[in-house]
DNA sequence: TTCTGATAGTTCAACATGCAAAGTAATAAT
DNA sequence: ATTATTACTTTGCATGTTGAACTATCAGAA
């Protein structure tokens, strides 16, 4: 087997680890990988709108919308009119919603950051190097990058809201 | 910026930039992604089965069923029982089947493999040694501490002796 | 002011995804 | 022969996703 097929192969299992790990970890909150991942989006900052949440995941604001509103229903967020400009929602996170979020944390995060640390220095560089290299590879159009969750404790408390 | 965040967005530009341009390219060709998926594995040997295709996706036998049948209805793919054991389904990728795959390749080999190939070889092999180690990061449940990479490692990857 | 066009968001119909549970059929084990 | 296991399908139900149609708001032009 040739290196390319070896690297197709390593980054199919990153994707399908990662994918697969999300569901699980979403699934211990007792919602979905797709009303995490919104969750997550608006607890960056406390507070989003229903467009940076589309942009940010690829869909359409129709989709974003049915899933705020299920959201709403779980109160886990808060609609709000936008003062300064009356056509946005402005998305608050709520207690609730913040106590979802640090119980399941980041796949990603919880997965990947502890190793990393570990590891010993040129390693590390060697990796950051790499990621971004095939990161490039990748998204073609430059986009903006994520900003990252702060990591908070991670705990596990496997009960359903 | 820490390397951990640094390399954290990356990946996350990787997950990104893999999962919205595969769904493009579905779209392309008249599939959803999932499909497209389904129709990929059976196109690698030119044949498969309802276990293997669940197994590398990591979805249940009963939406793969669904999947084939969808698949099958659009002439893509054909169903026999299998000679060696007749419980078995033994699906096989049909002309067209095979064509729609060629005009929508997978979403990694269409961005990557050129751009990988074009790099010089000690590049390549720390690309596939630094994958490998994050896969391994990412989807081990247990964990046995595989042996640290060495630079050694690096160099001796796909080389003869 | 009023008109026009753009923007932000929601709702709805239709279809896709995913799974558990129940069922069929074939094989393996005893 | 009987039982257990394996491979797969079907069904029912919840969720995810979008385009199209809609409301409301804003921004600019006449």
């Amino acid at each position: 087997m040739d290196r390319t097929d070896t690297s197709l192969i390593a980054l199919r299992r990153i994707l399908r680890a990662t994918e697969l790990y999300g569901r699980d970890l979403a699934r211990d909150a007792g919602l979905t990988a797709v009303q995490l991942r919104v969750l997550q989006i608006v607890a960056e900052k406390g507070h989003s709108t229903p467009t940076e949440i589309a942009t940010r995941m690829g869909v359409s604001q129709a989709t974003v919308s049915v899933l705020i509103k299920k959201l709403e229903g779980f109160s886990l967020l808060e609609r709000h009119k936008s003062l300064a400009d009356r056509r946005q929602t402005d998305l608050e996170i709520t207690r609730t919603g913040r106590a979802k979020v640090d119980v399941a944390p980041d796949a990603l995060q919880q997965r990947y950051v502890a190793q990393f640390e570990a590891l010993p220095d040129w390693e590390q560089s060697m990796i950051v190097a790499v990621l971004e290299r095939v990161a490039g590879m990748l998204d073609a159009s430059d986009m903006p990058a994520e900003p990252v969750l702060t990591t908070g404790d991670i705990l596990r408390h496997d009960q359903p809201g």
